[in-house]
DNA sequence: TTAATTTTTAATCATTTGTTTAATTTTTTT
DNA sequence: AAAAAAATTAAACAAATGATTAAAAATTAA
């Protein structure tokens, strides 16, 4: 008689417990292909696990992916998240560690901010209330440090939010548009990782440009 | 006795055949939800026509699809297309074109850049290849304009795929990362408009300075 | 060791989903 | 007006999917 083996998909993390597995291989999944696209019977496959397993330490896909979620919006807000309050450390010192920190985080985990977006898009509500990021942002020594900058005259008087919205766009916008970008370019994979290395120095000379120039 | 009627989710656009109901409806539905969360039921539910018309017009959900993402892609890209190759505009004039096109586009159609995006993320290759974005924008007069500034001086020698990425980033991120920047900056959506508003003159004057900005 | 508890398994359930079928209605052609 | 072709419909199918169940196996407590 031949057993039907259930066996995982490739190399199931080993000295995990179950509860690990599920989370490991569902955080893998979750984050390639998000929720809709994402099967329990996949989790359960990559995981090399039972299907049941998965409602009996998560209750439901959803509240697994919940988990997840939460896991990875930190994730990607804590590039900027661990320097913002940093009192030691100028204006342009910050600039050049977030993009720093964004870009090592992103060569390692290339599919996190098209996750992240692609979630929060279909869930306005859900998700962003619980950061707090708001809050956090607006009152960090970051934007203390900005405004003192456009006070001084230091910095054009731009609204902060376009300060935030040009950095991320320098700096994960090309791992957003990563397949459209290699494409137009012609780059191999690692060539283009080579050109998101380059990018760690040249998005801050580029912001610092950003802020003086003359806007009206 | 009771008859079942199926009406259509909400208003359905009068005097078109049954053939352009169902890819106005599957437009609407894969741009908001994208490929997989999108079913078939909920298109001919908002088409207001028999779920069976679909298969008979389109013969699969894929081939629904794939219409709509063509269109889609083609029009994403030709905020930059129609622009490349104007011999009788400059390189600044083209700039400040590309960014003004992209965000009337993206105002009228925020869901746009992360659909394409997205399902060029799960299917690399499958889309990509028909465009031929590769040979056409780097035979465009654009880059030959942007090569000719940087041997004549006028900007700092850096790779054309930069200066799209850059243009791109600043531009298109934005509306990708909306639902975060909106809850970040605590702006409503009107609010979140005008500011994109804004960029459409504070992007070109960034970009000439991230142009002759010293990178190394 | 035995009993109780926890974990794992295979099988099954109820929906959902893409697609097809066969019959009916509408439109076009003769 | 009759016949042929095209469009539309309700019903159904098969496969996929999230979740549950009841029994078996493994672990822990007594």
């Amino acid at each position: 008689m031949i057993k039907k083996i259930t066996k995982p998909a490739k190399v199931v993390k080993k000295d995990l417990n179950t509860e690990e597995k599920i989370i490991s291989a569902a955080r893998k999944l979750f984050t390639q292909h998000g929720f809709v696209a994402t099967k329990t019977r996949d989790i359960a496959k990559e995981a090399g696990i039972n299907l049941a397993l998965l409602n009996y330490y998560f209750r439901s896909k959803e509240k697994l992916f919940d988990i997840i979620m939460a896991e990875n919006m930190i994730n990607f807000i804590q590039s900027i998240g661990v320097v913002i309050n940093d009192k030691n450390s100028s204006l342009e010192d910050k600039i050049y560690a977030i993009t720093n920190n964004y870009i090592d985080l992103l060569i390692k985990q290339p599919d996190l901010p098209l996750f992240v977006l692609s979630e929060l898009s279909r869930h306005p509500d859900k998700f962003i209330q619980k950061l707090k990021v708001n809050e956090v942002l607006s009152q960090s020594y970051l934007i203390k440090q900005y405004n003192g900058a456009v006070l001084s005259g230091k910095i054009k008087d731009v609204h902060p939010i376009h300060f935030i919205a040009n950095i991320l766009g320098l700096t994960v916008f090309p791992f957003v548009g990563a397949p459209m970008l290699k494409n137009i370019s012609g780059f191999s994979n690692d060539a283009y990782i080579e050109l998101m290395l380059e990018r760690k120095n040249m998005i801050p000379a580029w912001m610092k440009s950003i802020l003086i120039a003359d806007v009206i």
